[in-house]
DNA sequence: AAAACTATCCTTAGTAA
DNA sequence: CTTACTAAGGATAGTTT
């Protein structure tokens, strides 16, 4: 018996089709009840079969699932199904529902942000500390990596830089004192660094800058 | 590691259960997708989070779906079309204004306890370590402001306690040594403390009771 | 919060009744 | 059409990152 996986279309068999819509047609129901007992929400589930025939399931009342899921659809399909009155009641009432959270929300925000403490008991204050000092942890820890990044990239940068600057000093060199350059040259062929003889040459029309420095000041 | 399997029932660990909603919500839509195509039926599933954000899944059109729904349990109430489509509308612009409002608050909330900060420049980083710090400065100074009162409120309590203490004493050696207690007395006049004159009388009725002791552990 | 991991449990394709 | 069986594949609880 060889069970391979299959694949997602639609199976051609009849029978087989059949025998798997009523399994898996099951599986979903249960699933969408397991859902709704598990996580405390709101499921409903609908299948017709294509003969047409209804199969569901509804945590709840399905026509209040229907009527709730038509209010947070943008598109207002359910009109003419819904009272609007009724459709204007439940507005009202997701909407205090929703500033309800709002509140608290903003509650728990100004708490983090040391406002509104007065309400606090010792044991809320402790907890909320340590909140912050992790918080604090680690919005430090990512900041300094950040950081970090950015001295290496200009380090790069830097080094990047000298090479251009090594490079620009010689031929500076070589095209201002070709014959000077080309004794010292042989003289002291291990010295490192730029060397820089401008000796008592004319260099009044050439003009080179170089701006070498970090962006602006970092913590 | 220990994982047995679960009971189908309200899970009240919020986090596990946030994750399990997560989870399981991916498995049902995914679950009446298969289920469609496989078989080639209709399947429609809405699934409203505990804090009523809606997840679906239709196969085809949702409306028809639900129409259809209706027809075969024959609950369709016909609805004259209203002049309140425009109330509505504002209704549900106001709504998707306090869902954005919601989610700000929310990343704020969440990036103050140092969640989703892949995102944070670090002057943004800066900023939200200063404010951490502030917040821990001032609840700090809150809670050592609690627990400055209630130390003061207990040593108030002991200092009450002790002066009873002291009262009691000086009675009970009255009682006991009446004639002692008189010549010490007339010999230190300007002691401080109760001087309770009760002379040489019977005081075999009078009883006394008291109990000294610190209220319920604290911190 | 969201994603990866993995041991375990669950679902189901294929088949037969 | 539903049920029973079983091996394989899939989902996911608990945990980690």
């Amino acid at each position: 018996m060889v069970r391979g996986k299959i694949e997602i279309k639609r199976i051609e068999n009849v029978t087989s089709k059949q025998v798997t819509f009523s399994k898996r047609r099951k599986g979903l129901l249960k699933k969408a009840h397991e859902l709704s007992v598990l996580c405390d929400a709101q499921v409903a589930a609908i299948v017709f079969s294509q003969k047409g025939r209804l199969y569901d399931f509804a945590s709840s009342d399905m026509q209040k699932m229907m009527e709730r899921y038509e209010i947070h659809r943008t598109e207002y399909f359910g009109a003419e199904r819904l009272q609007k009155q009724q459709l204007v009641q439940e507005l009202k009432n997701e909407m205090a529902k929703t500033l309800d959270q709002i509140e608290l929300l903003e509650l728990h925000c100004r708490k983090l942000m040391g406002q509104d403490l007065d309400s606090c008991s010792v044991e809320e204050l402790k907890e909320i500390t340590i909140k912050l000092e992790k918080s604090l942890t680690i919005v430090r820890s990512r900041k300094a990596k950040l950081n970090e990044e950015t001295i290496d990239k200009l380090k790069a940068e830097i080094s990047g830089e000298k090479e251009v600057l090594n490079e620009t000093s010689s031929l500076r060199q070589m095209f201002e004192e070709p014959t000077l350059w080309m004794h010292s040259r042989s003289l002291e062929s291990e010295k490192s660094g730029p060397s820089c003889g401008y000796g008592n040459m004319n260099i009044s029309d050439v003009k080179t800058e170089l701006s070498i420095g970090l962006p602006e000041s970092r913590e």
